[in-house]
DNA sequence: CTGAAAGCGCTTACAG
DNA sequence: CTGAAAGCGCTTACAG
């Protein structure tokens, strides 16, 4: 038969579907006897009431947009693993936007989590001047990314990480660390907090940034010229995957790690942490970052007028491997 | 003010909803003239069409639920990203199911998914006996793992790859490579290529196996127990992350790699492939694997009678670093 | 070529 | 304590 309907659970139960409704809500006095029968014919059924038809009523779907650059990379499939951890302990679904690393998707992805009228949206990308989150009347929380000052960011504390970072590769006998990273605009804090300890340190910074858009292999070649060229004895890289191509780098041509190179990555996520503990890497606290996010969102949908309030950064934490 | 809707829209061009509503599925004749009027409306309006009651006539959600253990894990990402991208490319969008490495979860997940009518399913978690799959009457795909005779399962090819890896082990010295693998059940076809190699050289083969559930560190521990134990010369993990636990330990133990203990890999995500080029592993066609899966359920949510054709499974390559 | 009306599967005032 | 009816925002026969 067919998925069975409020009304066939009513007709069974010989009762009016506003009883059934209410039975199943909870709502209003029913009597024992009425919500036994009723559960009765609801399990005797199998009905499941229809999500779609409820959300259509109320103004909760129940989703939420999750919009990262790609679950494909171990530190956003890890946040992604624990923003949905979140959402789904408070009763919401997320609906996953992979942007496979290319920027033109997330503006229509936030136009399709509009007309499919999640309740929310998380994102994490880094794609800047996209337009229309200032457009969407929509409880948005972001993650590690300003989007403008009505929305909350949850991130860690870069600049802590990046001093961490930078100091530690100085404490190890580094003499000119290079920094690499995503890209070096104002908001980078991991840059400007290296900057910052070098120059107290009376050392030249020398930093490349290879830009969010780069595919993996154009990447790698790049971050192989800088330090063929640099001379670096130390490498402080942005995000692990990185650090972990300088690894690689340092093998392949022959210099032994940390005495010729030390190196220090960013991000800790698990995959990283169990495959390569040796890497040296500040860590961030991303099944923190995940649930604050998924807190967060779920309370400013509770309470859209609510002020956004400041979110203090989470602590992050230098994990010392082999690599330094 | 208030999300338009097709009411505000029609009243805005001097038409009836019938008409707005033709001009958007572009639907029997219209003349010009309307055409244009309605589109003017619509722009001036900003009007989204709602997707939700959308779905409540029609029998489309437009849904698909994802179901993995975790994207967490580098192999799930990229799978689950390939997916995505597979079913945006034909207007579906993706309702993230992580189970968290919880087998509870996924019956739970399964009941969710039809409650908001998702049009199909794609699984990929491991956990025996999940009920449910069954008296779901909807399109389901699975990647590598046997749900039932009438479920398509999209797999590469378990069995060559044990294969490969196997003989490459014995072919590079290792005398008694020893398995690690998470469950040794008779469809684990990657253990069975694993004993029929062993068996053909002469070899006794030697099974471990941890168990999907098992958390990360208990499996570390696992694996370091199991190598210091068993003097093994090679070892080939069914996953990449249980081979570079096998390959820290070899670091940890002052064991040289190749030259102590060969180490073969599985999956060859494309974190661990450009995080550690120098695992050697079998690489699994992830982006096809999902690609496949994903096509393979849209044709079975458009054509849901067809007979699941058996799916060839999808060619592994070898891929050598100087693990081994 | 265009519109009035019924209906998708629910919930929620409003009566009784 | 329980039910008949309207309505959520659309689409789709059915008339004209």
């Amino acid at each position: 038969m067919a998925r069975p309907k409020l009304e066939d659970v009513a007709a069974r139960a010989g009762v009016s579907v506003t009883t059934v409704s209410r039975v199943l809500n909870n709502r209003g006095y029913l009597s024992d006897d009425l919500r036994r029968r009723v559960n009765a014919a609801i399990d005797e059924l199998g009905y499941r009431p229809d999500a779609i038809a409820r959300s259509l009523i109320g103004r909760r779907s129940g989703l939420v947009g999750v919009i990262v650059p790609t679950v494909a990379d171990p530190f956003f499939g890890e946040l992604v693993s624990s923003i949905e951890r979140g959402l789904a302990a408070h009763g919401y679904k997320a609906l996953l936007c992979d942007c496979q690393e290319n920027a033109g998707r997330e503006a229509e992805y936030l136009d399709l989590l509009q007309a499919n009228r999640v309740d929310g949206v998380i994102t994490s990308t880094h794609n800047r001047d996209v337009a229309g989150y200032d457009r969407a009347e929509l409880p948005i929380v972001a993650v590690d990314r300003r989007l403008g000052a009505h929305i909350p960011v949850v991130r860690s504390d870069n600049r802590a990480g990046g001093r961490l970072a930078t100091e530690h590769l100085l404490a190890r006998g580094a003499l000119s660390p290079i920094l690499i990273t995503a890209t070096d605009h104002a908001g980078n804090d991991r840059a400007a907090a290296y900057r910052e300890v070098m120059g107290a340190h009376g050392r030249e910074p020398r930093v490349r940034a290879y830009g969010y858009a780069t595919p993996m292999d154009d990447r790698r070649a790049l971050v192989e010229t800088w330090l063929a060229d640099s001379g670096a004895d130390g490498v402080f890289a942005t995000d692990d995957l990185t650090a972990l191509m300088a690894l690689e780098w340092a093998h392949k041509t022959g210099r032994s790690v940390p005495g010729d190179v030390r190196i220090v990555g960013y991000d800790g996520s698990a995959a990283v942490r169990l495959g390569v503990p040796g890497l040296t890497t500040v860590g961030q606290p991303i099944g923190r970052l995940g649930a604050r996010a998924a807190q967060l969102l779920v309370d400013r949908i509770a309470d859209p007028d609510a002020a956004p309030t400041a979110e203090p950064p989470l602590p992050v934490e230098l994990r010392l491997g082999w690599t330094t």
